[in-house]
RNA sequence: GCCGGGAUGGCGGAACUGGCAGACGCAGCGGACUCAAAAUCCGCCGAGGGCAACCUCGUGGGGGUUCGACCCCCCCUCCCGGCACCA
């Protein structure tokens, strides 16, 4: 081929081949080891975390990855080139079941394939060419690391955090074995939607999650940094609810005549309040404990309703035939719901007891219900119901003609007027409202009457006002094999003993036979279970379930830090310089899990001093779902887009500009391949571009000022209103789609002018033509990092494009001397106007009046007003 | 049912504080280069009307506020996500 003609036009210029110079740079920035490295501790420059939620090592990256990592990629190579100290680490959250599953299927062992997987991975991130410190590289499933999970387990342990109780706990029969609240949605396995959680009495290891239940939701109010959508999110999981728990007496069997349920029972020989005796109560035989957010009705409760499953309800029925059988039937109707997912629309449905329950506020005798409404696990399992009300006790008590008395009225402004009813519309349920039928509360607020009651109830011994949570603590033993030791022995002698910390780690045992049957696989390695008891030497038996993997994930970010520490999970002073995390980056789906875990282990280490900060993360973000025609993509929808065949195809850069360009970061990104065709054009068209000016851009002198000819200060202009909209759009709203349009826009302006560069003298292009790409080569580099290298050195740069300092932007420079203004009549354009920017409004009026069309337009009428946006718009009234 | 988010050309999206609706890209159409194709470059590209200059309509639907509304207010429809008999 001839040698490279000097014309522009050239018809022999250099091709962009992405594969070739990208992988070119790639094994340049690979032999680079401390490129990306953060100083540990800063030494004077500011610092920034940015963060990315480590993926779990599946053994191949998905275009959702690619998305996050791209957006986290871009945040960290401007903020490097910002000046900051950045710490950008990745890393593996390498337990769960996937592996063991691949291991059964595969005949390889679980340690095997997910060193494996984590290895390809590793290969595609740095084909990718993501900006990671591979030197703080943390992987969860190796000893160095799990360690450090017992060691906080047993911390937990010390401290009551962790504890040991029998329980109802949800069951996935695919995976074998317990998952956490958090992990059951809607009613299956988050892993297997498809399977209906079981419900199975077992031993479970816990962590007090609840303990931190008030400093979870109150933290989410500082949070100001986070999507309010996760927020709600948590506060919605976490469940507060302000209310108070008051006993009601149950009266002995057969201690009244009167057992008809629907009955007004008005006067009951049981002590009135004057006669009431708190120790009568404590002493009675049997009390019913409820939960009430409106202890302000309680004079309008008119029966008591247990749950089904309430211990006295079997009690009750122990004795009674006919109601055990319709007890039975209740359950049996809840269990069917459950499994067809419709348990919220079930009808009302309940039995009566043949039991009283007394109220202590008034003596009254309360019917006892069973009712399918009554949940056991909120609150108490019980409920005083109070029809006129409560939406749900209305409906109920319609049902089956219980009394419905109200208690609770309007508040009104003006009197009644003649013939006006006072009742409300039933269930009344607003709060801003005055009591009635209500003894010694009748006309006090809702709010005065409750904080009165509930200090009545306290004072008399049978109840106080209390927080109610619907967050339950955490489940995390796992009956699994790869995951992390709970480091835990049973001794005959001892009991429960920990294993003590010079002990740890308590090793998982390698090359064992995985089995999905029978329990723990690691109860059948005998060389595993059998132990020495610490404290009295004789045998012991080692627990056989692991963590939650979600234990991993809950202090990883902490790891790296300080990811080569082998004698503390971290060094206190690293995590105080680095913490919080400036910027974290991932998918919503993790708004509940492993986002409310990662905060209460927070909260945990800052008790045990390890850490200064309340919260994880100062930022929050979550990006949007990557889907294509319309669904997220699933092997199940063959939908999926393979990031190695873009990667094959268009290049890594254009593969992550697109990532970036196709939607704003915050929304579901449409994937569509010839989008991804059409960057990479806009990539090749940057690189002959900057190759055509790269002999002239490295003989201009750096510091000579382009000349004022009218291209070079059009293109100037264009620039640097390029650049304060990227840096805006980083420090802002991170719409990064606008951005890389922004630099096509750049880049279309700049090559429809070359005419104009060719025709001014060579000096003097040469010069514009460094003023030109020099910035324009380092905007890019956050979106496509490689071609910015390449250009980087192709125009005579010598230093590395990551450190060098981001552009600036001159607003004198940015502003346009003409500005172009429409011009309006009645709010309708007519015409666009040209006049300089320093014009006063009197000059501005006048040039659009004597415009043409605007002439045209307000012939023969009159004008009323004219409004002058200055530096925006006119607009000229007229009738 | 409750709480969030959303609806703009054939498609993805832009319009930052109420001020030129459709930036940028894709697809499409026409042209240049080529024997031809690829690549590249140039032009057109919301709908309707008009030879044209231009005019009218147009941001899910209906009302309102305003000189002016994709943007603010009220009502409604649909889509996505979360919670859901939580007392």
């Amino acid at each position: 081929m001839a040698p490279q003609d000097a014309n522009k036009t050239s018809a022999q210029e250099v091709r962009y081949d992405p594969a070739e110079l990208e992988i070119r740079w790639q094994q340049q920035w690979a032999a680079q080891s401390d490129l990306y490295r953060a100083h540990p501790l800063g030494q004077g420059a500011p610092k920034y975390y940015v963060l990315e939620m480590l993926p779990y090592p599946s053994g191949q990256l998905h275009m959702g990855h690619v998305r996050n990592y791209s957006i986290g990629d871009a945040l960290a190579r401007y903020m490097w080139m910002q000046g900051y100290n950045v710490l950008h680490p990745m890393g593996w959250d390498a337990f769960g079941l996937p592996a063991e599953n691949a291991a059964l299927k595969n005949n390889m062992p679980p340690r095997q394939w997910t060193l494996a997987n984590i290895a390809q991975m590793r290969r595609q991130m740095e084909r990718l060419g993501f900006s990671y410190d591979w030197q703080t590289e943390v992987t969860t499933c190796l000893p160095e690391y799990y360690r450090w999970n017992q060691w906080f387990f047993l911390r937990m342990l010390e401290r009551g955090l962790a504890y040991r109780k029998q329980s109802k706990v949800n069951w996935c029969p695919e995976c074998a074995t317990v998952l956490a609240n958090e992990q059951v949605i809607d009613s299956c396995c988050w892993r297997h939607e498809e399977t209906k959680v079981e419900q199975r009495d077992l031993e479970q290891w816990f962590l007090r999650i609840t303990d931190y239940a008030q400093e979870l939701v109150d933290g989410l109010e500082k949070l100001s940094g986070w999507p309010e959508k996760v927020r709600t999110m948590q506060r919605n999981w976490i469940g507060r609810s302000a209310g108070a728990t008051i006993d009601f007496a149950v009266e002995e069997q057969g201690g009244a005549e009167d057992n008809e349920p629907g009955r007004r029972h008005g006067k009951t020989p049981l002590p009135a309040l004057e006669g009431f005796n708190s120790n009568s109560v404590k002493d009675a035989a049997e009390k019913i404990r409820i939960f009430t957010t409106r202890l302000d009705t309680i004079y309008g409760a008119t029966s008591v309703q247990l749950a089904p499953q309430h211990p006295l309800v079997a009690q009750f029925a122990a004795s009674d035939h006919r109601l055990r059988s319709e007890v039975d039937s209740l359950l049996e109707e809840q269990r069917k719901a459950r499994e067809q997912d419709a348990f919220g629309a079930l009808e009302k449905h309940g039995v009566f007891t043949g039991r009283f329950a007394i109220n202590h506020y008034n003596g009254e005798r309360l019917p006892i219900w069973v009712a399918n409404y009554v949940l056991l696990e909120y609150g108490s399992g019980a409920i005083m119901a109070v029809p006129a009300h409560d939406e749900r006790d209305y409906e109920f008590a319609r049902k089956y003609g219980l009394e419905i008395r109200i208690v609770v009225l309007p508040r009104r402004t003006e009197p009644l007027t003649e013939g006006e009813r006072q009742e409300p519309v039933l269930p009344y349920i607003e709060e801003d409202s005055l009591l009635i039928n209500s003894g010694d509360y009748n006309t006090l607020g809702c709010m005065e009457a409750r904080e009165k009651m509930a200090a009545f109830a306290q004072g008399h011994g049978f109840g106080e006002a209390t927080v109610t949570f619907r967050l339950k603590d955490w489940g995390i033993s796992r009956q699994r094999y790869w995951g992390t030791p709970i480091p835990i022995l049973y001794c005959h002698k001892d009991g429960i003993v920990p294993v003590p910390d010079d002990q740890l780690p308590v090793l998982l045992p390698e090359n064992i036979e995985i089995t999905q049957q029978g329990g723990s696989p690691l109860a059948k390695i005998p060389e595993f279970v059998n132990a020495v008891c610490p404290k009295c030497g004789g045998p012991a038996r080692r627990e056989t379930d692991t963590m939650d993997t979600f234990v991993d994930s809950s202090w990883y970010f902490y790891r790296y830090t300080d990811a080569r520490n082998s004698g503390e999970p971290f060094a206190p002073e690293r995590a105080a310089y680095w913490f919080p995390i400036d910027q974290y980056i991932g998918g919503v789906e993790h708004a509940i899990l492993h986002l409310i875990y990662s905060r209460f282990w927070t909260k945990v280490m800052r008790d045990l001093g390890l850490i200064k900060n309340d919260e994880p993360a100062e930022r929050l973000f979550t990006q949007g779902m990557v889907i294509k025609n319309g669904a997220k993509m699933s092997k199940s929808k063959g939908n999926v887009v393979s990031p190695d065949d873009m990667i094959a195809r268009y290049g890594a850069d254009a593969t992550r500009a697109y990532a970036l360009f196709a939607a704003p970061p915050d929304r579901d990104l449409d994937w569509q391949e010839d989008g991804v065709a059409g960057v990479s054009r806009f990539l090749s068209r940057v690189y002959r571009l900057g190759m055509r000016y790269a002999p002239q851009v490295r003989t201009a002198a750096k510091t000579a000022a382009p000349s004022t000819s009218p291209v070079a200060q059009r293109l100037l202009r264009k620039l640097h209103r390029t650049i304060r909209k990227i840096t805006q759009d980083f420090a802002g709203r991170w719409h990064f789609n606008t951005s890389v349009a922004a630099i096509m826009e750049l880049v279309n302006e700049i090559v429809s002018a070359e005419s104009e560069i060719a025709a001014l003298p060579a000096s003097e292009s040469a010069v514009l033509a460094a003023a030109l790409l020099r910035p324009l080569v380092l905007l890019l580099a956050p979106f496509a990092p490689y071609l910015a290298a390449e250009l980087w050195q192709a125009i005579g740069a010598t230093d590395a494009i990551l450190r060098h300092p981001w552009p600036r932007f001159d607003e004198n420079l940015a502003r346009e001397e003409e500005i172009e203004i429409p011009v309006q009549i009645n709010g309708k354009l007519r015409a666009v106007i040209s006049i300089p920017r320093e014009a006063d409004n009197e000059a501005l009026q006048k040039a659009a009046l004597e415009e043409e069309r605007v002439q045209a337009a307000i012939a023969g009428k009159q004008i009323i007003k004219v409004i002058i946006v200055p530096g925006k718009l006119i607009n000229i009234v007229v009738k």
